[in-house]
DNA sequence: TACGTTTCCGAAAACCTTTAAGTCCAGGAG
DNA sequence: CTCCTGGACTTAAAGGTTTTCGGAAACGTA
């Protein structure tokens, strides 16, 4: 450990000036003269001089420091935002206090008061689902901005994906693809992300004029369900072309199990997946189209507005954000693969 | 957003106290008539005062926050690492200012500058890989913990997982299974892991006086890779009985291709991954025994020690973490699945 | 009464920086 | 010569808290 930190008083007596001299000198302020702006700054690099954020925060109100509360940091979905979130304020001088709530109310309130306390310029919380969660506490004297989850107070800013249009997206490339006879299988009807996806699929066939193939089937989150639903729909609906599927991890259970029954992908039934995790998605054979939500950039505009808000105006509101298709070839017109 | 925040000074003039007398009813200090506290802390409850974090470190000298600084945030290895920390630092009065290098030297330097001007009391490196990593910087002003990749220096403090022995232990599992005809799959031999997962196993092979079956293989730590290597490897050792392989994504495209090769897994070939990354260990059939590195404890337990060097005495050097085998069914003796 | 002891409380310094206000001086205008 | 202007620098206050030390009151003892 190197020994006690030189602070700016130090500098101002190595440079042979006052404490508002060296201040004006390091913040490149006016009324100083070159000359002694060059002794000070030199000073400063001897001493390796770094300004104490505390001391500098107490006055100016400001610590340039925001607080990230996550439900549950180990779930897929926190941990892009999160990243994104953190990419947007690295690129200025921001820096971000980390919280995980553990999905406890008492313990998200207990961070709440120890990142005012610690006085962070605004707040972003992360949800694990796209479950409208409570607002982490009215009144707040710095803007809070959801992302992932949203807040279920409109009056507050969150930031989802749209997944309403995003499964629309996917099942209306399906019936360009030709495919008419579509079933879904999905995740727990809980989940608004699973009730959401069934409503764009809805959406997409009643625009084409196209019936679902079967009842939607709801399960686990899981490639174990996927198998199981796609024994099941392939002895009730056994002419299906084509399966949307609520996660990739559903989709690969369904793919391997479809492969398995004689049945070939995307020949005889095309697939599509949600997430782009990539370990499944690039992985199963055929490599899987799927749904990008997109959740560094979400984690992103998040932060981005939350700047706005900091300084000035928020736009309240649940901000959709658009989602991406990336086709692979689980999806390729029968005959090219 | 609510108007202006309490201080201490008006908790004080609503107790009708002095500051210094306000300062120590809240803080438990002795010296003070219990019914003088009594007031104060209503005061405090009533204005909803929260101590002003940046005043009281300004005195202390004690942010009682640590920087923990990650070269690849978005790999599988820094999350668990990070979170365990989160956990133990959240235990206490600790806050967690996370910082993402994305494995630039230059924004490496940049965010430990930031910190230490945050007055950070300490820093955890957590690495991308096991592979020793430069020295984040000499002579500090706090103490730095090194998790997951080492520090080349000696003289830090690193937690590392035990890849040997956790290798050893994998391989040592198979021999006690019977198997004595083991090959092995690995990643590239660039990365630590790889070598120190092979220097295990053959740790264990002589021990037991067994010999290798085959050549180690190399190639990407994917699913892919594993696919690839059990043709190459069924048809260069046909007779092999087991395989270690040096992650879950290579087991299981192993398992895979070598299932669709006619052999069955574990009658015919035992497999055993490592990572226990649960979306494949789990999910594949039969699941995967596997070894777990437990990086969440490696995380609390590197931020443990730095709590201890941040009040004490550190004990430099690399500490491995001891691993865990976690037996599933592709392992079990023939005839039991 | 004088004095010592205990108990409770307040004044003020300290932490480090920024900034508003003030001082000093040279030089130009009148 | 006086007055004014502007530049370059310094003084001092402010920000919120903790902590040391001194003071005051109350009480007991000689």
């Amino acid at each position: 450990m190197a020994s006690k930190r030189a602070t700016i008083s130090d500098v101002a007596s190595l440079a042979g000036v006052s404490i508002a001299t060296a201040s004006k000198a390091l913040n490149g302020r006016q009324d100083v003269r070159a000359a002694t702006r060059e002794r000070v700054l030199a000073a400063a690099a001897e001493l390796s001089f770094q300004p104490n954020a505390l001391a500098r925060g107490l006055i100016s109100g400001q610590t340039r420091t925001v607080g990230l509360l996550t439900s549950d940091s180990v779930g897929r979905f926190g941990i892009p935002v999160l990243l994104g979130a953190e990419d947007a304020f690295g690129a200025g001088e921001m820096a971000v206090l980390l919280c995980d709530a553990r999905g406890d109310a008492i313990r998200e309130q207990h961070h709440v008061r120890a990142l005012l306390s610690r006085r962070v310029d605004g707040l972003i919380v992360v949800g694990e689902s796209t479950n409208p969660r409570p607002s982490v506490s009215k009144d707040l004297p710095v803007p809070v901005v959801y992302a992932y989850g949203p807040s279920e107070d409109p009056a507050d800013v969150s930031f989802v994906p749209d997944d309403v249009g995003a499964a629309a997206m996917a099942v209306r490339h399906l019936l360009a693809m030709g495919r008419r006879r579509i079933a879904h299988i999905t995740g727990p009807s809980h989940y608004k992300a699973a009730r959401d996806r069934e409503e764009g699929l809805r959406l997409a066939l009643s625009e084409a004029g196209v019936a679902q193939a079967g009842q939607t089937l709801s399960g686990p989150w899981s490639q174990r369900w996927g198998r199981h639903a796609a024994e099941m729909l392939l002895m009730a609906e056994p002419e299906i072309d084509a399966v949307f599927c609520g996660s990739d991890q559903v989709a690969a259970g369904f793919v391997e199990a479809a492969r398995e029954r004689g049945r070939r992908v995307p020949d005889d039934i095309a697939v599509v997946g949600y997430d782009n995790w990539e370990v499944l998605s690039t992985e199963t054979r055929p490599a899987l189209t799927t749904v990008d939500m997109n959740l560094e950039r979400l984690g992103r505009t998040a932060a981005q507005h939350l700047f706005a808000a900091i300084d000035g105006k928020a736009t309240p509101g649940v901000h959709r954000m658009p989602c991406q298709l990336v086709i692979r070839d689980s999806t390729s017109p029968p005959g090219i693969s």
